[in-house]
DNA sequence: CGACTAAACGCAATCCCTTTGCGTTAAGCG
DNA sequence: CGCTTAACGCAAAGGGATTGCGTTTAGTCG
């Protein structure tokens, strides 16, 4: 669903798409965010404006496509040995990541071409991915019967977690740009963890 | 800070702005956020569009600072007697407010046309605003020494607040539309004042 | 109170992004 | 292998975005 729907997934509509969001990151790279333009990425990709317009609709949902390509998580949370090492590696990593100035940017990018919700629905589903196999591996672990409903002393559930880790620096990078450092980050997973046992 | 920085203040240039800022929000009413141009609200407002785009760069910038203006809060948070139900009204309120469908248009025009962070920065703050006058309420009432650093037992600080509770409410309407009621924002605050006499 | 400076605005010409109709290509399917 | 139709290329308007220049006027200083 990050392409516009595609009834045709295969041969030309997949080399055109494939060349598009190419010709985006390329100019992306050389020319900076703001001098993108339908007509230039067009051309780079060797296809017509129309093409994109079409498609996509819009530059701004175009670049909100390649936005969230980009914020797939690419290797899978690394593994400690304990819920707490995991999770706040985890958090302090998704938090450098997404605090940098490209971060700030495609996520920007994620939900301002997105009339339906769509991308940013697929954006928070790719974190609580991440939550989920960090969370799941306590539980293998058999860590205080983790992924139990959020019991007090149980290991805090999915949503929890969303709610009181991921959600709290998303709005930071989002509304409060100043001042954040992994400290915050660590902080946060202490408080989400507060009352279990280390 | 909302309109660009103006060296001056009075006169004309004040006219104008609150002529383009009338405009705008006319137009949105009439035709709809879709229909808007910067040629349209140039039409309206009596003055050029060139004007326009001097002073605002961009018709994303000028709708920014529009929505920021409607999402400054127009009534101090209702007096119920007590911390745990001023905070959850309160709570109630701004989720209802944020998660509609006018809200949630404000909230992405305030967060997109915003290069310097500096619009976003204000919504944010008009939050904590509220949220302090709710815990210096607490605080006068000598209610468990309120306003402290977030002690177990003490009313929960400031930032506490907008981490647990404002920011999921956030996230949840940015990134997570779907199935958003009342009762979310009950939780979150009773989960903020967990622990505390009620 | 009057003159000066420069910011802000109006006007108009230009650029090019956006949109749309029509013919062509080729992907999917029986 | 032939049919159907989605997807693409092409080209022509149509209109929003940009900019130079002259004019108005807000703010300041003598």
């Amino acid at each position: 669903m990050s392409p516009k729907p595609m009834a045709r997934p295969g041969g030309r509509s997949a080399r055109v798409q494939a060349s598009v969001h190419a010709a985006v990151r390329e100019l992306e790279a050389e020319r900076g965010r703001e001098a993108l333009t339908v007509p230039l990425v067009a051309a780079r990709a060797g296809v017509t404006p129309s093409t994109i317009y079409r498609r996509w609709g819009d530059l701004q949902e175009l670049l909100s496509d390649v936005a969230v390509e980009r914020l797939r998580p690419d290797t899978e949370p690394a593994d400690h040995g304990a819920l707490r090492a995991d999770l706040t590696a985890w958090a302090e990593q998704f938090l450098d990541e997404m605090s940098s100035t490209a971060g700030r940017a495609y996520i920007r990018d994620a939900l301002l071409g997105d009339p339906d919700g769509g991308n940013a629905g697929q954006c928070s589903a790719y974190a609580a991915a991440q939550v989920d196999l960090v969370l799941d591996r306590a539980r293998e672990r058999g860590e205080n019967g983790a992924g139990g409903e959020g019991g007090e002393a149980d290991a805090p559930a999915r949503e929890a977690v969303m709610d009181h880790v991921v959600a709290p620096i998303m709005y930071r990078i989002l509304f409060r740009p100043e001042g954040l450092s992994t400290v915050y980050a660590r902080e946060l997973v202490a408080r989400a963890l507060d009352g279990l046992p280390d």
